[in-house]
DNA sequence: GGTTTATTGTTGCACTATGCGACAATAATA
DNA sequence: TATTATTGTCGCATAGTGCAACAATAAACC
């Protein structure tokens, strides 16, 4: 849980919220060949995944849409729901607490964000280079990380991204993982490096280009020139955007 | 949500567990070629899927666990997550109020199990001839119904049954999902059975056996006698035992 | 301008997995 | 003893994939 929304949420008493409950969103993104998350870091030191509660009045998978408007400024983000994290040993208010002192605010022992909770996990997909990444109340900053070079976590938040990607990976050939975390048109170059990323794995240059040819996802576009001292590849494009 | 543990937990004022979160499990059985599911039906009619809280120091898989426990007497059983709905058009204070009423406790509009609650989604596959279904406080019976001849459910609890079928083929074929429904031992045309009836299709029979034969996840025991005018069957085992 | 270099698009071959049909084996029944 | 229904297995056609090879070619180099 990263209780975000901060001063105001903090000091709310949690009003307007529903109570024990919170939502984590594990934001990827892919850029120059590296596989990118979307992290808060605090003053304190810690960092954690962009967080948000849910209101009164509104639908779970709202209040995730909602929450990655606000950190990322992008609508219509693919977005899934992935797992709900319940351990009782999640639940350790003093890295929060920490981070509520670092902003001058010390609060009760009863204080409503420091109290137990349950945050159901998200994965999303977005264009790095559309995303324009904001803060919230309490975090010092909200920023792209290389996911293979990332910092340490408050609570289980690594636990939750180690499931994402689990989620991500399994899921990667049938939904269309692609065409949310590439930009409009990419070689075949671009898209085999990004599954390589995800898989974690080299896969076969040939066969690769002939399953994703043969899927009929692709069109094949323009010819890229300028990429360098040899033959230039074709551009492609998504023909399903879902 | 079913809100069930009553009178008990209906009289508790909600003391003692986690405030608007529930759990709901769709449990699979498969009995003579049909698959079954498990169901509550209450004196006003309704009927809902066995479910629960979630303790102030309980884990929510726990909190699973042990409802599933109360509910069939097993323990150790396979038991997967699988979605948490929160939509805000779940909340419906009227068929719980119905039932309780019927039960013969008019509840006040603030009692907190008419509040929204979002509920955890959990699919478990147990052995049917293993199962003793028990009742909760405030449901009429506890009892297995053919999952072709399911009654109408509360709220939106049959969404919750139908993400639970899509989940579970999905995951047929990676996890141990035949060793979890069927007895012990069972012949290829029992095990052919099952797979048909969760995959809604009907699966080319040498092809069947050809494949879960070189999955390496049988062991051929015995030979079935006495199971009509026929050549005998081999019976099998499920090697791995997870 | 000719040559080199790196990358791309494509094809052939081997291997595996699977749908489908066929056939012999065989346990109970008539 | 003959019949019947079901089972275990095999052969063939087809689709998918790993791997290697080869020609095409855009930029860089001399």
């Amino acid at each position: 849980m990263s209780e975000q929304n901060a001063p105001d949420v903090t000091l709310s008493a949690g009003k307007g919220f529903l109570p024990g409950l919170a939502l984590d969103a594990v934001v990827f993104g892919f850029h120059e060949g590296q596989l990118k998350i979307l992290l808060l870091t605090y003053e304190s030191g810690t960092c954690a995944l962009p967080g948000g509660f849910i209101r009164d009045r509104e639908d779970l998978n709202q209040a995730a849409r909602r929450m990655l408007f606000e950190r990322t400024g992008l609508d219509e983000i693919y977005l899934e729901q992935f797992y709900t994290f319940g351990d009782l040993a999640r639940f350790d208010p003093n890295p929060l607490r920490g981070i509520m002192v670092s902003k001058g605010f010390t609060p009760p022992d009863d204080h409503w964000l420091l109290q137990r909770f349950v945050t159901v996990g998200y994965y999303a997909l977005v264009d790095f280079t559309k995303t324009v990444p904001k803060t919230d109340g309490l975090a010092d900053s909200c920023s792209w990380f290389d996911f293979t070079d990332m910092p340490a976590l408050m609570l289980d938040h690594r636990v939750i991204v180690g499931k994402a990607l689990e989620t991500l990976r399994t899921n990667l050939d049938h939904k269309l993982i692609g065409s949310n975390l590439l930009e409009e048109t990419f070689t075949m170059a671009d898209l085999q490096r990004l599954y390589e990323t995800i898989l974690g794995k080299s896969l076969n240059r040939s066969s690769f280009q002939r399953s994703m040819l043969g899927s009929g996802m692709l069109e094949r576009i323009d010819k890229k020139y300028g990429g360098g001292a040899h033959k230039a590849p074709y551009v492609y494009r998504f023909l399903t955007k879902e």
